[in-house]
RNA sequence: GGACCCGUAGCUCAGCUGGAUAGAGCGUUGCCCUCCGAAGGCAAAGGUCGUGCGUUCGAAUCGCGCCGGGUCCGCCA
C-alpha cells in the first residue's frame, strides 16, 4: 500500500486525531486515544467528520471535555488535509476537509478499481462461514434463499475485509430424516419397477411411514432402475431394508445434492466445501470430539430435568450421555448418544465443529433460520469447549420471508401446488433481483419479497435504483467514448466544486468505512443500503444537470470540465459495482 | 414455566455498536414537464423511538421489570 492518499479517509484521521490526543495529552493511557472514533456527523451541516475524542479523554486527563475540544482542534486544524476543526457541542471537534483532499478519493478509486474499499481489517484471520446446509431430502425453496444469499454476500463481505474465509455447506446425511429419504426413493423405484403394491400398503410397511411423496424423487426412482435394474428389489417386490439401504440412500442423496447445487448455481451461491455428516461420523470425529471433551471432564452419565410447562406425552426421567454445556453458559447439558449408541444431531455437529478447528479455523460463522435460534448457545458452549476459548462462534440469524404477489400473501402448500422452489423464484424475477432484495432488509427483521414489486421499474425498487444509476454511469461514458481509467485519473478534479458533485464524491468516500462497519457487524444488509444512498446522490446530480445545463457530465465547450466529471462518473460506476460485487449481484450496462 | 429475536412516522424499514435538532422510500398535501437528460423533479406536513425505572457528561442504542408480536424448548434435523 504506497498509496500518497489514504484509501480509507476515516481510518486515515482516526490515526491522526489519536496521533493528536497523545501529544496533546502525554500521560493519557494508550486504550482511550485507540478507542477515538471519527465518524460522518448525522448533520452535514457539522462537517465532513466528527470526533469524540475530548469526551472520551476527559475523565482520565481530569480536564473538562470543552477545553480538550479547543486544544485538539487547534492542533488538527495544522493538518493539510483539513480546512477547519471546531469544538462544539458537547465537547466534538468538528472537522471539515479541504475539498481538494476529498476529490483526491477519485484517482484512487479509479486506480484501484473494483478493489477499492478492500481491507485488512480482518488480519487474515481464518473463517469458517458455514450457510444454506440445507437437508439434501428436496429441492431448495424459498425458505432456503435467504440464509443462502445472506451467507454468500457475508462469506464475500468478509474477504472483502481481509478475512480468510472458508465457504461451507454441512451436509445433513446421517440423520433419520435420511433413512425417510432412502425409503421414499425406494418406493419410488419400485414403482418404476412396476410393482403391485399400492402407496398405502408400502407406507404401512415401513417405520414412520412414508415421508417424503414429492414428484422429485420419480427421476430418482428412475435413475435407480437404469443403474441396478430390479436387483434391489426383486419381482418389483421390497427386500429386506439391508439388502438396498445403502446403495439406495447414497445415490439419492448425491442426486439431491446435484439438485441443490445447480440451485445454488443458479442463484450464484458458492461454496468451497461440503462437509459429510456421515463422512465425519464414520472418520472417528464424533468419538474424537468425545473423547476430547471427556478428557476435559465435561461428559457425564445423567438424568435430566423434564422441561418446564407443557410436557410431552412420553416423558419418562432417562439416564444420557450428557455434556455440561451449563459449564459455558447454556441452560441446561445436552444430550450426545441417542438410546441405539449414535450421535444425536447435536454430537455430530460438535464433530462437525472439532473438524472446523481442527481444519485451523479461528473464528466460525453460521447463517441459520431464526427456527434454530434456541440452538445457539448449546453450540457456542461446544466450541468453547472443544476449543478452550480460542475460537469465536457467532449466529446470524435470518427471518421468515413472506412472499406476497400484488400484496396478496402467496400460499405456500405443496398439496396446492403454490409451493415456491427457488427455482421458480429464480426463473420468474431473475437471480440478481432476488439476491438485491434479500439483502434490503436486516438479516433477523421479517421481510416482504413481492414477486410484482421487485422486478418493477420505479423509484421505490432499491435492485432497479441502483441499477439505473450504474446503467446512466455507463451510458454516459460509452456516449464520451469510454475513457481509461489512467486517462481520468490524470484529470484535473478542480472542476468539480458543485455541492451535489461533493456530497458524491464524499459518499464514494465513505465505501472503505462502509466496508468495515458491516464486515465487523456481520451485516451484509448495509451494503444495499449504501449502495441505495450513492445511487440517490448520482441521480440527485443527474437531475440538477437536467435544469442546470452546466452541471451535465459532457461539455462540448469544456474538455476538463468534462475530463473531470467523467472521472467522477466512473468512480461511482466502481464503486457501485464494487458494492454489487458483495451481493453478488451483477452490474447492468443499460436498462431494458 | 424458561430461553432467544423483535417493537422507531399512516405503511415498509434504516439508524454506522453510547453522541449533537432520530432518517429514507411509499402514502398524504402543495408546486413543476410545449423543447434540449421527466420510466420524473422540488417542497411541506407527519415520531413522548412499546412502557417504567436505572447506568452515563449523554440512551432509539447498554442493564433490569412490565406490555405486545415471533421462534424454540429430552434420543427431529
Amino acid at each position: 500500500m504506497s498509496h500518497p492518499v489514504p484509501e480509507n479517509l476515516f481510518a486515515a484521521m482516526q490515526a491522526e486525531v489519536a496521533a493528536a490526543l497523545r501529544g496533546l495529552l502525554p500521560g493519557l493511557p494508550e486504550d482511550v486515544a485507540a478507542r477515538v472514533q471519527v465518524e460522518p456527523p448525522r448533520d452535514p451541516a457539522h462537517g465532513d467528520m466528527a470526533t469524540n475524542a475530548a469526551m472520551l479523554a476527559a475523565k482520565p486527563a481530569g480536564r473538562p471535555p470543552a477545553a480538550i475540544a479547543a486544544d485538539l482542534a487547534e492542533r488538527l486544524r495544522a493538518l493539510p488535509a483539513v480546512a477547519d476543526a471546531a469544538p462544539a457541542g458537547p465537547g466534538f471537534v468538528n472537522l471539515r476537509l479541504k475539498d481538494a483532499a476529498i476529490r483526491g478519493q477519485i484517482p484512487v478509486i479509479l486506480q484501484r478499481g473494483e478493489a477499492y474499499g478492500d481491507s485488512r481489517l480482518g488480519g487474515g484471520v481464518r473463517v469458517d462461514v458455514e450457510y444454506v446446509s440445507a437437508n439434501p431430502t428436496g429441492p431448495m425453496h424459498v425458505g432456503h434463499c435467504r440464509g443462502a444469499v445472506v451467507g454468500d454476500a457475508l462469506a464475500n463481505l468478509l474477504a472483502k475485509a481481509g478475512w480468510a474465509v472458508t465457504r461451507e455447506y454441512y451436509v445433513n446425511d446421517a440423520g433419520a430424516q435420511v433413512l425417510a429419504l432412502a425409503y421414499a426413493a425406494y418406493w419410488r423405484y419400485l414403482q418404476a419397477l412396476g410393482t403391485p403394491l399400492t402407496e398405502e400398503e408400502y407406507a404401512q410397511s415401513i417405520p414412520g411411514g412414508l415421508q417424503y411423496r414429492g414428484d422429485y424423487l420419480i427421476p430418482v426412482g428412475e435413475a435407480i432402475k437404469a443403474r441396478f435394474g430390479d436387483e434391489l428389489a426383486p419381482g418389483a417386490m421390497p427386500a429386506p431394508v439391508t439388502d438396498w439401504l445403502e446403495p439406495v440412500r447414497d445415490m439419492t442423496v448425491g442426486l439431491m445434492m446435484q439438485a441443490i447445487r445447480e440451485d445454488l448455481a443458479a442463484l450464484g451461491v458458492r461454496h468451497d466445501v461440503f462437509v459429510s455428516e456421515r463422512a465425519l461420523v464414520e472418520a472417528g470425529m464424533l468419538d474424537r470430539a468425545e473423547a476430547l471433551l471427556a478428557g476435559k471432564g465435561l461428559i457425564y452419565r445423567g438424568v435430566l430435568d423434564a422441561p418446564k410447562g407443557k410436557l410431552p406425552e412420553d416423558w419418562e426421567p432417562r439416564e444420557q450421555v450428557l455434556f455440561r454445556a451449563t459449564r459455558f453458559g447454556d441452560d441446561t447439558d445436552r444430550p450426545l448418544r441417542k438410546s441405539d449408541g449414535s450421535g444425536t444431531y447435536f454430537a455430530n455437529d460438535i464433530a462437525n465443529h472439532l473438524d472446523k478447528i481442527a481444519r485451523g479455523h479461528e473464528a466460525i460463522v453460521h447463517v441459520w433460520g431464526a427456527d434454530h435460534g434456541g440452538y445457539v448457545k448449546r453450540m457456542k458452549a461446544a466450541v468453547q469447549a472443544l476449543s478452550d476459548g480460542a475460537v469465536s462462534f457467532e449466529v446470524v440469524l435470518t427471518q421468515i420471508v413472506h412472499v406476497l404477489r400484488g400484496g396478496q400473501p402467496v400460499r405456500m402448500s405443496k398439496r396446492a401446488g403454490t409451493y415456491v422452489t427457488l427455482r421458480d423464484l429464480i426463473e420468474e424475477v431473475g437471480r440478481d433481483a432476488v439476491r438485491f432484495t434479500m439483502l434490503t432488509r436486516k438479516a433477523d427483521a421479517q421481510m416482504e419479497f413481492d414477486l410484482d414489486r421487485v422486478i418493477e421499474q420505479s423509484r421505490d425498487n432499491p435492485v432497479f435504483y441502483v441499477q439505473y444509476a450504474h446503467a446512466r454511469c455507463r451510458s454516459v461514458l460509452r456516449q464520451a467514448g469510454d475513457p481509461p481509467a489512467a486517462a481520468l485519473a490524470e484529470a484535473e478534479l478542480s472542476h468539480l466544486s458543485d455541492p451535489a458533485e461533493m456530497a458524491l464524491i464524499r459518499k464514494l468516500a465513505a465505501w472503505p468505512r462502509t466496508v468495515e462497519a458491516a464486515a465487523l457487524a456481520r451485516e451484509p444488509h448495509r451494503i444495499a443500503f449504501y449502495l441505495q444512498e450513492v445511487a440517490a446522490e448520482f441521480h440527485g446530480l443527474w437531475n440538477k444537470g437536467r435544469e442546470d445545463a452546466t452541471l451535465r457530465f459532457i461539455r462540448e465547450d469544456e474538455p476538463e470540465a468534462t475530463r473531470a466529471r467523467l472521472a467522477l462518473v466512473a468512480a461511482t460506476a466502481i464503486v457501485i459495482r464494487s458494492g454489487l460485487a458483495v451481493m453478488g449481484v451483477a452490474p447492468v450496462e443499460e436498462m431494458r
